[in-house]
DNA sequence: GTCTATATCCAGATAGAC
DNA sequence: GTCTATCTGGATATAGAC
């Protein structure tokens, strides 16, 4: 299924890339229709609201990254399915940086009208890491401990690629790849 | 020193809880002065702007949050102060659950009158943690990867703390920084 | 299906009494 | 030092022509 293009589309990506370095609320509509090139009767023909134009914004950014790692993981197993994960995600969040930094800014706002929807796709995201590793320590399925270190990989992994593009993006991209699976291999805390 | 009390600390109080959930642009000035039980007015007396009172908030909050941390690892060496760490880390979150929310929401933002400040208080506790890295890995000193390390683990103590304070409360504390500590400590990826 | 023009409300900020 | 009253710009959303 390509990307649909048009009207709808190009209102799509003007919301996200304002969305990215003014956040949802510091976004206007007016900026939005600009950016789109459209005028601002559009944005109300093809969107009911600001509220629901978000919410489909982070509905179709969101799933398509649980896609995205769920194929990742397809057909691996143990600790190289996890491993291929955090590659996945690094590179998802490199490659659509805005929605990544969207993402941090909203993950823990529950005042939203799409909180439902937001909440539903980030367990999406997340079970899949989760049920990784629960194969590595099938221990942690039990109690859910696999749910908290699934928070926690997918955490570390969102942050320092952020802190990368963000903050510091002539670095290579296998180094940061190196550095996160490094952390968790084991030589910071481990035996 | 005592926190102060009167006008200020009333006003500071009311805007974290406000912004905790409602976000920094989405919290108005004349509901911070309702929940301080203050006039607008007095608002503009103690603070310049809306953007200045912000800027005082996040100074005092990550500011603390700094030192908190640096106190943690006083004394300490090796793997126990990288653990240390973690654990006053994710403490400090919990005590100040706001603030982290805060935080998570904010530190990609680039757009703010306050962006300098906040990347120089961020850097400050996040070189706590690298220097810490550094002292286990003495190698990733010479090549900046303890600053991506230090990404990876605050990244990671930030989102699951939140993850457990957010939406699974009731599970305990102890619990939580087991989960963070064993994902670090090479069963996940390790040899 | 997209435009322009406008209605309506609410935000940040200030003036000046007490 | 804190209050009330008010100014002014800008926000979401709608109406109706084309």
């Amino acid at each position: 299924m390509p990307r649909a293009t048009g009207t709808k589309r190009a209102i799509l990506d003007a919301t996200l890339e304002l969305a990215a370095t003014k956040g949802i609320t510091g976004t206007t509509m007016d900026e939005v229709a600009e950016r789109a090139g459209v005028a601002k009767g559009s944005l109300y023909y093809n969107f009911a609201s600001k509220d629901r134009l978000f919410e489909e914004l982070l509905q179709e950014g969101v799933g398509a990254l649980a896609d995205t790692l769920r194929e990742a993981r397809a057909g691996l197993h143990g600790r190289a399915a996890l491993e291929a994960l955090i590659r996945a995600l690094l590179d998802g969040i490199a490659s659509n940086t805005a929605l990544a930094k969207l993402m941090a800014a909203e993950i823990f706002r529950t005042d939203r009208t799409w909180q439902k929807t937001l909440f539903a796709l980030r367990h999406e995201a997340l079970t899949v890491f989760a049920e990784a590793i629960a194969e590595v320590e099938p221990g942690s399925r039990r109690d859910g401990t696999c749910g908290l270190m699934a928070s926690s990989v997918f955490g570390a992994v969102l942050l320092s690629g952020l802190e990368w593009l963000v903050f510091d993006p002539e670095r290579h991209r296998d180094e940061v790849a190196a550095a996160i699976l490094d952390s968790f291999s084991g030589g910071l805390l481990g035996d």
